[in-house]
Parts: structure tokens; C-alpha cells; sequence
DNA sequence: GTGGTCTAGACCACC
DNA sequence: GTGGTCTAGACCACA
């Protein structure tokens, strides 16, 4: 996994961003366990405390849950994932749709660009 | 205009870029006069000569030009503006395309889900 | 305000609840300005993060919101404080309900005590 | 037995109020034998003395005995138990009452809480 | 070893 | 000055 941050936002957040997308991306299964706190945040270039917030944050959403001694795993509410999934989605979408509006192309314009984008992928599959 | 930066990605890339789409979404419309790059750079918060190469950059791509006493000007070329509002947005439309296309949505549910957006818009039609 | 804490519960989620029982109880007053956090936090003889903690979970709760750089402020929703002052006191009256039946007094006998306590009072009324 | 000690009060006085209510619910029954000293305390996390000076409180007030070479023993006293326990009780009630009426709630609203509750629990007959 | 909590101290943006 | 974030390092309970 890599992990970026932009500036112009909380650490912890874009963690749990990330993480999140991971999760409803399926890099996460349902059940896995997570790396330590500790490894977790070695790896990312953060401190322990600052992905712990996230965690808990995650917690509060369900995705994770944690186990004193075992570790933390990813939810078993698959319900809960699609959920989120739809969530993350349909927020994407709107900010696409808003971005390419300001650009001044309506829906079906956009529809278009997308059928034509879909068209050029299957001259290079493994993409 | 807001300046904001990411750290992954150089900071003059990211200048370009900003600028591209102020000018191909008519923020700075055609022929307009540019703020001298010492005041650009002062409000982005950025080095002089790196806005410098960013605007360098821009003139190459003939977004920009500049008179030699008079400043740095938006070209006045609209087909080129076009263009590359094209670009820019076959450019977005792909990322978002493989960013749904990773959350496990194929094109089809995509584009049944920015009609959906496009609806909510309708019915909340002050935002 | 007086500040005390056990060792067998986390020292913010005491806090959440000491500072939760002062707002219904109307000892912070709605829209009260609290004071700052560096200051309750010396005063409560707390870490400054640890209470930056609890007041964040109290904003989550919406007992509490803050503003930039005026500070932070009890809610003005006297309908969400009243709810949650129910919520307190029921939670209170089902825990002395459950010590009072171990102690094998039915719920006539336990109506009684009180009926007996409240007219105690009423010969020492400062009280 | 679980043992915990706030740290507002002095550990043998809460000690003692501790095993009071453990002999007045008949967690501790009349007559039974209690460990050692050295057992409880380590039990307790304690040091010896400190439940020591506790155990001399409970024999002064007669709700335990020791024999010279057979160790202690709770009380058969059942008249005493039954006072202590109706003692107990109405602390307990008059510090709910208090609290209450801090919250704003005046008697009966206290006991038609309380029936609430109780219902509650009739629908809930598993907990 | 795990998660969880707490402290100390620093820096930032905002006004 | 305010709230907010981040780091570093410590300690605890649990098993």
C-alpha cells in the first residue's frame, strides 16, 4: 500500500481516507487482520498516535474492529462495506460531474466522453 | 484563486496545471493580463522562479504569451483553448473512469449513477 | 467546578461525563463560552490533549461546539440538553434501581425509602 | 469479588463500605468464614494493614467476628444485617434523590421514572 | 507482543 | 490568544 498526504488536510483524515477506500476497494478483505499500530504507522511515515486516531475513527464507522490482544481486523459487515462503497462512489461522482461542468460540458457530453475513454481501454486490455 | 499543493508531484507541474484550468474554464478569459509573477507568486505562496517555470511551460503549450514590456497574456486562441479543455477533460474522465472501475462499478451502473447526481442537483437547484 | 477521577475508566471519557452532567445540570449555562483548553486543562490538573479529547467527543455529541479562534461554546439546542438529561437520568435511575433490588428492595419498598428521604428534607431545607 | 477504589477517599474506608454491601446482599452470608488477611489483601490489591485497619471497622461495627485461632467470620447477627441493609438503602436513596433533584427532577417525576425502568426490564426478561 | 491511554512539548492557521 | 494537529516517548492491561 502507499500512502500520500497532501498538506492542505489532517493526516489522520486522509488516513482514514485511505484506508477506508482500501477497505470498500476490497485491498482489505473482510476479517483480515491489520498490521500493528506500530507497523502500521512505520510504514506509512507516521506517527502511532496519529494513526491510532484513525482507527478509532474507523471504528466509530464500523469498518474495523479491534481486539485487545489479537489486533485490529477489517469488518465482516459486508452490508456495511457495500454501503460505504456507494457512499464513496456516488461522492466521486458528484465531484466529477461538478468539475466537468465547470469545464462547460453537460451530462450526455460527458456520457460520450466516457463510452469514447471505455472504447480506447480495450485497444490496450491489460491496462 | 486558491493555490493548493500536493507533495507528491513538483510544485511547477502542479502550477501548470492550475492554470491550464483557470484559462480552459474561463476563470482567466482570453487576452486577459496575467498579475506580474512576483505578485502571482506572492499569492500562491510560491518561489518566483518556480512560477516563472510554470509560466514558461504554459507559454510553450501557447496557453500564454508574453510582450515583451506589457506583461503575460491568456492567448486569444479559443480552438486551442477548446482543445485542451477536451484534453482535460478526456484526461479527468479517464481517472475517474479507473477509479469506479476499481471500486467494482462497470460503465453502464457509472452512468446511471451521475444521473442520479444530476437529479439530486435538480431537486436542490440553489446549490 | 471540581474535577476527580477514578483509576478504573480513562481519564477523558470521565471528563465527557463530568463536563456532560455540568451542561444539563445547567451549571454551564447554553451558549456559555467555556474556557479555554490549556486553562481547564490546568485546572482539571489534566494533559491539555487529554481534555481536547473529551471536548471533542462532547462536539461529536453536538453538546459542544467551537469556533476558530473565539474558543468554545455550549449549545443553544436546550432540546438536545434535555434530552440528553433524560437520558442521564434514566441511565441513573436503572443503576440505582439494579443496586437497590441486589439489596432486595422491590420497587414499592425502594418508592417508599424515597417518599421517607424526601420528608427528611423538609426539617433541614438549606440542605 | 471485584475490588476498585476511587482515589478521593481513603482505600480502608472504601474497603469497608465494599464488604458492608458485599455482607448485606448476601454476597458474603452469615456466619461464613472469611479468607485471611494476607489472602484478601493480595486479593484486593491491598497492603495487608490497610485491610486490617478495614476488618477492625467491620468488627467494630459488629457486622463481623474474629476468633482468636479459627480466623474471622460474618456476623449471624440477622437483626444487625437487616439494620445495616436498610441503612445502606437509604444513603443510597437520599444521594439518588440529591442528584435528581440537581438534574430538576422533582419526586414523582423521580418515580415515574423509575417504574419506566422497571417496565423495561419486564420486556427485556433475559438481562 | 497487542491495543489503549496519557503526558510533554512543538507547530500551525486564524484574527 | 484560540483551537487543532502531530510527534515522541512512556506506561498500562491483557494473554
Amino acid at each position: 500500500m502507499e500512502w500520500t498526504f497532501k498538506s492542505d488536510q489532517p493526516i489522520y483524515a486522509q488516513l482514514v481516507e485511505q484506508i477506508r477506500l482500501a477497505i470498500v476497494s476490497g485491498d482489505f478483505v473482510p476479517g483480515a487482520r491489520l498490521s500493528s499500530v506500530r507497523d502500521m504507522a512505520t510504514e506509512a511515515g507516521v506517527n502511532p498516535n496519529t494513526l491510532q486516531r484513525a482507527l478509532q475513527e474507523l471504528e466509530r464507522l464500523g469498518l474495523v474492529y479491534s481486539q485487545r490482544t489479537a489486533g485490529r481486523f477489517v469488518t465482516e459487515d459486508t452490508a456495511l462495506i457495500a454501503q460505504e462503497k456507494k457512499a464513496i462512489a456516488s461522492a466521486r461522482a458528484e465531484a466529477f460531474l461538478q468539475a466537468m461542468q465547470k469545464l462547460g460540458f453537460d451530462l450526455e457530453e460527458i456520457i460520450t466522453l466516457l463510452r469514447e475513454n471505455k472504447e480506447e481501454e480495450h485497444g490496450d486490455p491489460d491496462m
